[in-house]
DNA sequence: ACATACAATAGTGTCGACAATATTATAGAC
DNA sequence: GTCTATAATATTGTCGACACTATTGTATGT
């Protein structure tokens, strides 16, 4: 009767589960991968993990050093200001092409998450809140219809997606989010695409922000 | 006395060499790969290969098929413009922060590149020309010092490399480009970052419209 | 001539083994 | 005790073989 799913390749699983386990942060940041290791985990060969490990490479989650191995990717605040600064640039894209697309049941839509994002931040339920988060966001990035940016925009947030769940819990953060939210459906409502693009540019550099302070004073408690 | 590099592991030299391949033209778009055809030609056994293909997949390059087989990625119309949307944003982006970082040297060495690509144009010469203009580009991209950007723009040039090419003896497309290029020139003299950016996004929504305009001509041509 | 079943072929997916390289442990000199 | 040289170990890099799947070719019946 065996494992399970199946119709997807060896590799294929290996692959979701390793980017999983980083952007969940089971694995957490310059922690050391070696094939053997994984092999014996996952009870497979070394073939489809050394393939799904180059995969993982390409996009950015793991960094290799040649005949040393293999380690979860990094990053250092430079590159962690150069990653939200992309994505400020591609979600505001997204948000300002989003505008012009909307009808009214997009606009119920979204403030139907919105209202959901409220209440996950009242209760601090966090997993609600990470949910719902990611489904506003994600509106307008499907709803832009840019097959292009929308995977850039993905592939960027995994790659800080630990280090900015480590900040959610950071003080006042839910309520700057939802008043930033706010602003980006107000500029929706009013068909102000400037205006929206704007507002989530300010959004992703606060959340930038954020991200940057919680790491310094993680690592201020931890040196 | 062996082939030469050797310091690099065969699957980066493979991952090299089908790169180039697509990039400059002599693996075309909806071709057929097989494993054991690479491992034929290149006198390799098909793991190192298996790799590289799953990089070249990861970066866009290839498109698989479980079970079924590799081929180089083949763009849609849409897809073709979806990238040089995101290209626009992206390059218009880099110019923008470069305007602010430049000095005189700067617009010194800039000038000197556009002299050549006007040079290049006059004696129609391409390969001087795609060379010089690569420079040119590269310049706002490294100037702009957001790695991530920088590491962007180059994947998203490659999906598309080998269609520009087709595209760069379209009629007026030289003596066009030169003219944006001279507007992103001027705008960078006088520390216009906006109107430096606006530029930037035409000259390349402009390539995109040539791009696709000539690959319509080479279809019904051949349809 | 056409459709179906089945055999032959070709290609991808995975495995275990070995080679090359790097890391760690050990021993010896001073 | 510390440094260096060397042996032992661990890890990555590559290979050839086999399993599984899809495609193609062939034969048979109608």
């Amino acid at each position: 009767m065996a494992e399970g799913q199946s119709d997807k390749s060896i590799r294929q699983n290996i692959y979701e589960r390793i980017r999983d386990d980083i952007t969940y942060g089971n694995l957490m940041p310059g922690e050391r991968l070696t094939e053997k290791k994984l092999s014996d985990i996952y009870g497979v060969s070394r073939s489809p993990i050394r393939e799904a490990l180059r995969q993982l490479e390409s996009e950015g989650l793991l960094s290799f050093e040649r005949n040393k191995g293999i380690e979860v990717r990094k990053l250092s605040i430079n590159q962690i200001e150069d990653i939200y600064e992309s994505r400020a640039l591609l979600e505001g894209y997204a948000v300002r092409i989003s505008v012009d697309r909307m009808d009214n049941k997009d606009i119920i839509n979204l403030s139907d998450i919105h209202r959901k994002l409220i209440k996950a931040a009242k209760d601090k339920d966090i997993p609600l809140w990470l949910q719902n988060n990611a489904q506003f966001h994600g509106y307008f990035r499907e709803k832009a219809g840019n097959e292009t940016i929308s995977q850039l925009i993905v592939m960027l947030k995994r790659r800080t997606y630990h280090y900015q769940n480590m900040s959610v819990s950071y003080e006042r953060a839910f309520e700057t989010y939802i008043e930033h939210h706010a602003a980006i459906l107000d500029s929706c409502k009013k068909k102000e695409a400037d205006s929206a693009e704007q507002s989530m540019i300010l959004h992703v550099r606060t959340t930038k922000r954020f991200v940057i302070e919680s790491l310094s004073i993680g690592r201020n408690l931890l040196l």
